[in-house]
DNA sequence: ATTAAAAGTTTGATTAGTCAAACTTATTTG
DNA sequence: CAAATAAGTTTGACTAATCAAACTTTTAAT
């Protein structure tokens, strides 16, 4: 088994392969949402690398095997099924769960992680609206688009919220912009850099282009 | 915040000194419990005592400290919700519990603690009868004796099961003396190396000596 | 009261994870 | 393109936790 630091770096480097549009992460990021120096974050790698856990030549990009691949998505599973219990079976605020999860998510065996699962009802996503990946590392992401990218009069709804920033996530909360609400588009300023929506039985509320674009939405066919 | 390895060091020197006549425990038996060489345990012991953890002089006894006493309690309290939790929520086996917990227990912020706790309801006790210390690190022991002291004929509720042993628990769930199972002594060997009890609705059972002094009732009236 | 055994300590080495700082390679940008 | 800057690597040192093995002290036994 991975240690937890092992673990982290896994997770981390995950991440930052989905944002990143080669595919590849960098050291000195990777190293930034760690809080570790670059040059211990460049040690570490030469350990995943000759672990097999990702593939990495020097001076260049970092990506994960399908080995480390694997372990990445078991911690998320991990961490999104104790974010689904800390919120729904003991009313943790939405904001606070992701740091508690961090925590929590290397301390749990398969089996009790699974009769968790089980209790929960097998949810297939996490508070957040984050896909949270089967047993056997499927996951099945609910095709949306984020809410920057939408028109005045369009009807949607929210689908996952791409931050786990909490004075964000407290933001999002007020407003009524959780997963599973509906919107309508008021109205998308000129330069969009800003749109104001509407939730069913809420005010309206204006969001910078940044913002929007952090809230992925489908449209209400 | 004490390491995972300090916690569990203090919590073992916590049961050693428990179960010695001396209220001081002893390197040998320590390392063994945690499974370590007998040199690594004077090495941490020399550390706690710096830390002003433990109390003790080269070659002479180990005690806890009020402060390590204080830690001591806090993992306790932590254990044995946690073992509450996956036995009653979660369905775990009785008897798997233990290992699992002790996993668990170093990753359990104080927030998600107490709303395990208010869920469950604020027990007193875990499922094998071992009280839970209170947030405060009161632990109220209910008065009891061993089984293994009882005389024929006494009816008795058993309280507490002495032992983590896996195979031990399977044995007592199977025989029916979980705690709150009620008794009847029925006889008491001669040479007081056996006896045989039976519960309400169930059959008799022949216990050792051994097994019987694990065993915590507390006389009917 | 010696001496063998058990308990406890010390020493030197190892692994995981980390930092600071010097260094090298790649990338920007004037 | 050359110089500045950013990204990445290396080195030497440190802490926590561990082991094996030599060593010392205490305790038990003959």
């Amino acid at each position: 088994m991975a240690t937890e630091t092992v673990e982290n770096y896994i997770k981390a480097l995950y991440a930052l392969c989905r944002e990143s549009p080669s595919g590849e992460a960098g050291v000195v990021r990777l190293a930034q949402e760690l809080g570790v120096t670059k040059g211990t974050a460049t040690s570490m790698i030469k350990r995943l690398s000759l672990a097999r856990l990702v593939k990495a030549e020097p001076y260049s990009g970092i990506a994960l095997t399908a080995k480390g691949n694997k372990i990445a998505l078991d911690v998320l599973r991990r961490h999104r099924v104790i974010e689904t219990f800390l919120v729904r079976t003991l009313n943790l605020d939405w904001a606070d769960v992701h740091e508690e999860a961090e925590r929590l998510e290397h301390a749990l065996s398969a089996r009790i992680l699974d009769r968790l699962d089980e209790f929960l009802g097998r949810p297939s996503t996490d508070p957040h609206g984050d896909p949270i990946p089967d047993a056997a590392g499927n996951v099945s992401e609910t095709r949306s688009k984020p809410l920057a990218k939408c028109r005045a009069r369009e009807r949607v709804c929210i689908v996952r919220i791409m931050d786990q920033n909490r004075a964000f996530l407290k933001f999002v909360a007020e407003s009524g912009l959780k997963p599973g609400a509906n919107l309508v588009v008021h109205s998308v300023s000129t330069q969009g850099n800003s749109l104001t929506v509407q939730a069913v039985r809420g005010k309206p509320v204006t969001l910078s282009h940044s913002a929007a674009g952090k809230i992925l939405v489908k449209i209400i066919s």
